[in-house]
DNA sequence: CCAGCTCGTGTTTTT
DNA sequence: CACGAGCTGG
């Protein structure tokens, strides 16, 4: 009897879905290669509605997914394609291990911290937040005073997350990708090992630990037994986009591969920046015996065929990849269009000419969206869009969390419950006047020894010129208040704050209220900030709030924000050499491919329209104040001549205006008159 | 010891 | 442009 709700499927999404699920075995491990578009979201909740129409136990059923929007798309399909197979949907709170890896880890964690000697009430750390303790440090060591200059605090970071997470040497690390670190490799290891104690006596966890320590647990045989049988069944999505200390996890968790499976596209590999590893995903197979089979959807139910050749003709130049052409039948005769112009303030203008234009046509902008390689890039279209007032929502690139104001009011929760996180400490304490690094370092050592931190709050003699601000602090520190009042006190003790550091007061405010809002949403302090730290709201816009749901607004995403999405036109910023490849990223070959894929989930996340800019003058970013210097582009690499035929090409320039047929005015002598006013 | 200033430097993408 | 370091006045 076959299900109904298989009927849908293609023939190699029903082979994905029902693999290895025909008796009551556990089944054999399996990889689904999922070409862009492909229906991947669809198979994958298919093969999780599947496992419970057939009696799995939704609690024992781990799904790991890139961001937790993707994890709520995915259980709501799941909801919805149960209730249509059994009458009663599996409610999406049913399936309890959802989430990103980070999520997870922190939760297994918290979980058994008693056991594993950490403390439950640990702090999670943000990249900013790690790299300020990188830098106390670094600081400590006296590395910031070296005759020669000191890698910066976040380099420092970046070179120790990409040790942790690709698990390689420091040795190797620095000589593949910060070669001109490697002089200072033992200054470096012990610095390493300074941050890292220094996290241990804090109590406080960054991202990397969630995933380091969660390793550690399952290196143990006890644990990682323990752990294994939790789950009946393990389901990951972009596989491609893990490492090897994530590959490491999924082995321990299900050695003989049973009940995992693993989704992913090699082509769509864009995080080894983060140190993902394609590797991962090539070499899945071979990891088991016998080997892991593996399902192919090319079928691509996205794009116009145009569009999709195009992205192919791309793709084939990468050097090794799983080989699938993804094919549609999607027929249209408009092929990508490769618009030249002559600035990025001209290629605005085009952009969202057209897209104005499409509006009218009844296409809704939240049809729509604006891709580019970094968030900088763009700066013309958020004018022009903002000129013109069209409503935008940006993703990517500078976040709500990164703000001071956030930083400072979250801060004020954390160093409440965890007294010991120097970071959160130096940052709060040097809010009140007449405190700076001195004063918080001496209070934040205070604490340290003190057995009570409640009795040291108030115990504490701060400098004379604080001694007036200080109660109130101590109070804000110690309050017994219950969640979510808690958060609404520390605002209040912040809000005179805010006046006196911050020129715009009122839209920082309108923030923290904000804030208030979402942290009602959490049951506990504890929850609120892990969930926070681990899934930031990652959109900024450029109205005070968001756009309420039910308005049309522009989508703007850095390529990488856009994984996974779809849009009936999508527009590309720059396309020129220096941006996409990023002439930061043409180093290595490695990092080239990583370049030319980018390119490609950029063109794949088109339906029907696809629009790539090309402007040929570009002002260079970092210069002196009024500084003119310029660069002339040339269309990246990735497109060259002999592919071009896959592209509608035009060259654009504004409509000249009526000047050529109106009269010229009457010649006048600018530097006389000038002249007149002095005399 | 703190706060506010100027000057020089480095730089993507994100859990 | 933003951040850190170093200097100066209070």
């Amino acid at each position: 009897m076959a299900a109904a709700y298989l009927d849908k499927l293609n023939d190699q999404q029903r082979a994905a879905v029902v693999f290895g699920l025909d008796g009551p075995a556990l089944p054999p491990p399996l990889l689904v290669i999922a070409g862009a578009g492909s229906g991947k979201t669809s198979m994958l909740a298919h093969r999780v509605a599947h496992l419970l129409v057939k009696g799995a136990d939704p609690r024992r059923i781990l799904l790991m997914t890139f961001s937790r929007r993707a994890a709520s798309e995915l259980t709501e399909r799941v909801a919805r394609i149960t209730r249509q197979a059994m009458g009663t949907p599996v409610a999406a709170e049913a399936l309890t291990w959802t989430g990103t890896f980070h999520a997870v880890g922190a939760r297994i964690l918290r979980e058994h911290a008693l056991s594993i000697g950490l403390h439950p009430d640990f702090s999670i750390h943000d990249r900013e937040d790690s790299a300020d303790l990188m830098n106390l440090s670094r600081h400590g060591l006296g590395l910031s005073k070296t005759e020669s200059r000191f890698p910066t605090k976040g380099t420092c970071l970046a070179i120790y997350s990409r040790a942790v997470n690709s698990e390689e040497p420091l040795a190797v690390v620095l000589r593949a990708h910060f070669p001109w670190c490697a002089g200072w490799e033992a200054q470096l290891k012990q610095l390493f090992g300074a941050y890292v104690t220094a996290k241990q006596a804090q109590n406080v966890l960054d991202y990397d630990d969630l995933l380091l320590a969660w390793a550690q647990v399952m290196a143990d045989p006890g644990f990682a037994a323990h752990l294994g049988a939790a789950w009946d069944h393990v389901l990951i999505d972009e596989y491609q986009d893990t490492n090897r200390l994530q590959a490491r996890i999924l082995l321990a968790l299900k050695p003989d591969g049973r009940g995992l499976t693993v989704v992913g596209d090699d082509a769509q590999s864009i995080y080894a920046f983060r140190a993902a590893d394609v590797r991962n995903i090539l070499d899945f197979p071979a990891s088991f015996a016998p080997r892991a089979d593996v399902v192919t959807l090319e079928r691509n139910y996205r794009s116009t065929q145009p569009i999709l050749a195009a992205a192919n003709a791309v793709i084939a130049g990468a050097a090794e990849r799983y080989t699938k052409d993804l094919w549609s039948d999607r027929a249209s005769a408009a092929k990508p269009r490769l618009v030249t112009v002559a600035t990025e303030a001209l290629q605005a203008r085009y952009m969202v000419d057209r897209i104005l234009e499409d509006r009218e046509a009844g296409m809704r902008l939240k049809d729509q969206a604006v891709l580019f390689r970094t968030s900088s890039h763009a700066v013309q279209i958020e004018v022009e869009l903002t000129r013109r007032n069209v409503p935008y929502v940006k993703f990517g690139g500078l976040k709500f969390l990164d703000s001071a104001h956030v930083k400072d009011l979250l801060s004020i929760l954390r160093l409440a419950r965890n007294p010991r996180d120097r970071v959160a400490g130096f940052r709060v304490l040097q809010l009140i006047p007449g405190i700076g690094p001195r004063a918080a370092g001496r209070i934040l050592d205070a604490l340290d020894l003190a057995a009570d931190p409640r009795a040291a709050w108030e115990q504490i003699t701060p400098p004379p010129k604080a001694s007036a601000d200080w109660p109130g602090f101590a109070a804000a520190m110690t309050t017994d208040a219950p969640w979510p009042a808690a958060l609404g006190l520390a605002r209040a003790w912040y809000d005179p704050h805010l006046d006196r550091l911050h020129e715009d007061a009122e839209s920082r405010r309108a923030d923290l209220l904000q804030l208030e809002q979402i942290a009602a949403g959490h049951p506990s302090a504890e929850a609120f900030l892990t969930e926070l730290t681990l899934d930031p709201p990652d959109a900024t816009s450029d109205q005070a709030g968001a756009p309420l749901k039910d308005e049309d607004y522009l989508i703007l995403s850095t390529i990488h924000s856009a994984k996974g999405q779809e849009w009936r036109s999508v527009h590309i910023l720059n396309a020129v050499d220096g941006c996409i490849p990023s002439d930061l990223g043409t180093g290595t070959t490695r990092d080239l491919e990583e370049e030319r894929r980018l390119l490609y989930v950029a063109m794949t996340r088109a339906k029907d329209h696809l629009t790539l800019g090309l402007p040929l003058r570009f002002y260079v970013s970092q210069q002196t104040r009024n500084g003119d210097r310029h660069v002339y582009a040339m269309r990246t690499r990735f497109i060259p001549g002999s592919i071009l035929d896959r592209f509608e090409t035009l060259n654009w320039s504004p409509a000249v205006q009526a000047d050529a047929v109106r009269p010229a005015p009457a010649p006048i002598d600018v530097a006389a008159r000038m002249r007149s006013m002095w005399r």
